[in-house]
Order: structure tokens, then sequence, then C-alpha cells
DNA sequence: CTTCATTTATTTATCAATAAATAAAACATG
DNA sequence: CATGTTTTATTTATTGATAAATAAATGAAG
């Protein structure tokens, strides 16, 4: 990558880190090119220079987040009976280093653009995949089961820090 | 109440009832007051007649149901160990008979109007408290961990009746 | 009962603001 | 100068909201 490119690559970068801050707190809709432009220290149409559309932008981020997600969840290794927990422990992880994008994608699928809708199932479709997975090869029973409670723990962890109730938080006495 | 009452409750009814299939189905932004004007057969203006603003109306619409649920769930008698079942059962029965109301209020704490926000958090807090009530006088053992579990499970329902993939839920297999 | 007045229901017309997107110009730099 | 970067200027569409007008119903008075 020359050094030219760097510059370019890095502008992209800055704007899907600043939409991906934008995005999780504000939604899709309240987060205008503007205000991303605005966070970059760039004019609003030279986002388009990158991203063809809004929604395109928004799916970068998206893919982005899930991106991480994947890799972060076939990075845990661990025995069977400590399997649940090392995945737990491992979305813990990305919450506290990537908070804007776990938020993100745990409240994409609100997002009704059909794009974003489709291109959201797709991608819970795959975690949901990638995890049942790993319980069956961890020989836990009933895997698909498991694997949809570990996602609702995900789901209820970021309604409770989106309404900033710690109280809604499973772990809240515990842990 | 008289006829002529009951016709203008009836229009505000109607209102509320289109503009909660729309808010279930396309969110709050995407839901102009002119399609739910559109789907009741009134003019775009007339809404503004009964509500001050859109989001009057949004919060009028979520009160009403977050109020269907309390009651739902008031109503529900059953022994100690049969209490999560039974408090189950009356959510999926309140899913089968007003969908809608339950998607949209599932889905409402991603709606990031600061007014919709508060109002979304309090309510989510007071069914907290009042499932949390249940389970404590029922003396189940880590009472707000239960609460959280079971409002968890509501919403990884709605995450799989939003994305139609039944495989989310977490009876897919059981049940 | 009929005529006039008053309220209630509803529409027409329109505003002001916002936001996404396009095109073309300017700027920089190797 | 030539290529890639960034801005200025502008368009077009949408939407929430307001104000004023119309129509229909109700009620009171002669």
């Amino acid at each position: 990558m020359s050094p030219k490119e760097e510059i370019v690559a890095s502008r992209k970068q800055q704007i899907m880190n600043s939409a991906a801050i934008l995005f999780a707190s504000q939604g899709y809709y309240k987060t205008t090119t503007a205000l991303v432009a605005e966070a970059v220290g760039v004019t609003q149409p030279y986002v388009f220079h990158f991203f063809k559309t809004k929604e395109q932008l928004y799916l970068a981020v998206l893919d982005h987040a899930f991106q991480r997600m994947q890799d972060a969840f076939a990075r845990v290794e661990a025995p069977p009976e400590q399997l649940s927990e090392k995945l737990g422990e491992a979305f813990n992880d990305l919450l506290a280093t990537h908070k804007n994008e776990i938020l993100l994608l745990m409240q994409s699928f609100t997002t009704p653009e059909p794009g974003v809708r489709e291109f959201t199932k797709e991608r819970f479709s795959l975690i949901h995949d990638r995890i049942k997975e790993r319980f069956e090869k961890a020989g836990v029973p009933n895997a698909s089961h498991e694997a949809s409670m570990f996602i609702s723990c995900g789901l209820i962890i970021t309604l409770s820090e989106v309404l900033e109730m710690p109280k809604l938080s499973p772990w809240c006495g515990l842990d």
C-alpha cells in the first residue's frame, strides 16, 4: 500500500469509525451523512466518494462489526464444559473493546431498510450456525437451543447498555 | 359515552391501531404520519388533531402496549414451580393476539428519540420489577436474574419474528 | 318545524426544514 | 500537466407541522 493509498484507506476508515459510533448511539435514520462527515472533519458530499449510498456505508460498518465478532468466537478454544463460559468472555471482551460495534449489530435487526434486513438476517443466521456447531462439537445435547440462549444473552446485555439499566444485566448480582 | 364521543374515540383508536401496525413493522422513522392517516382513510393533518406530535402518537401506542402486557402478567396465577412457565404462556398468548404491540415494545428501546428512550427505560424497569417481585414471592432464589432471563427470552423471540428465522426461537426443536 | 347560531369533524393549501445525492470546480502534489 | 483528493454550489424529495377554510351535525329560539 503506497503512502497515498494509506491516506485514502485511513480516510475511509475514519469515516467508518465515526459512522460506527454515530450509528450505534443514534441509529440509522438520525445519523445523517453530514454528521458523519463533521465528526471526521470532512464535507458531507465527500462521504459519497467512498460509499455510493448511506445504506452502503451502514452495511460496510455492519459487515466489519459482524466479521470482528465471528473472528473473536472462532479464536475461542475451551474444553466442552467451559465452552459457553469462554464464548461469553469473548463477547464481554468485545463489548469492552468495541462497544459501538457490538451495540450496533445487536440493534441492527431493528432497521427496517430492506437491504439492511436481508444482510442482518444472513449474518445472524451465520452467527447462530457457528455457535451451534461449536456446541455440537463439544457434545452439548441441545446445541441449537443453547446457541439461541447465548444470543439472547447478548440481546439483554445490549438492552441494559442502551437503557443504562445495569439491573437488567443477567450478571447483575453475581459474577 | 355519547354517540358523538364514540365516533371521536373510534377515530383516535383507529389511528392508534394503524399506527401500532406500521410502527411495529416499519419503525418510528419510516412510519410517516401520512402513512398512518392513509391507513385509516383520513388526511395527514387530521392526525395532529388527536396527537400534538408524532412522538406523542408513538408514546400513546407504546403506552397502550406496555399496559396490556403488564395486565397480562398481573392476571397470571400459578404455583411457584410453574410461575415461569405460566408467565411464558401469557407472553405467547399476547404474541398470538397482539403481535404488533409485542414487536413494537420489544423494539422500542432502539428508537433514539430522547423522549422515547426515557419512556421505554421507565417501562422496562417497571416490567422487570414486577416480574422480579413475582419470582421473589414464589421463593425463587435469584429473582432478579430470573426476571432478566425471562425478558431476554422475549427479546430473542422478537428477533426471530422480525428476521423470520424460526430456528432462532428457543423452543425451536422442543415444546 | 324551521331558521339561525355554534360547535365538532375534517380537508385544502402550504410552510419550513432537513437530508441524500449529483456535478462540477478547485486544490494539491508527484 | 495529470491524477487523485476535497470542496462549493445546488437539486430534488420528503416530512412534520400550521393555519385557515369547509362541511356536517347539534342545539336554541321564534
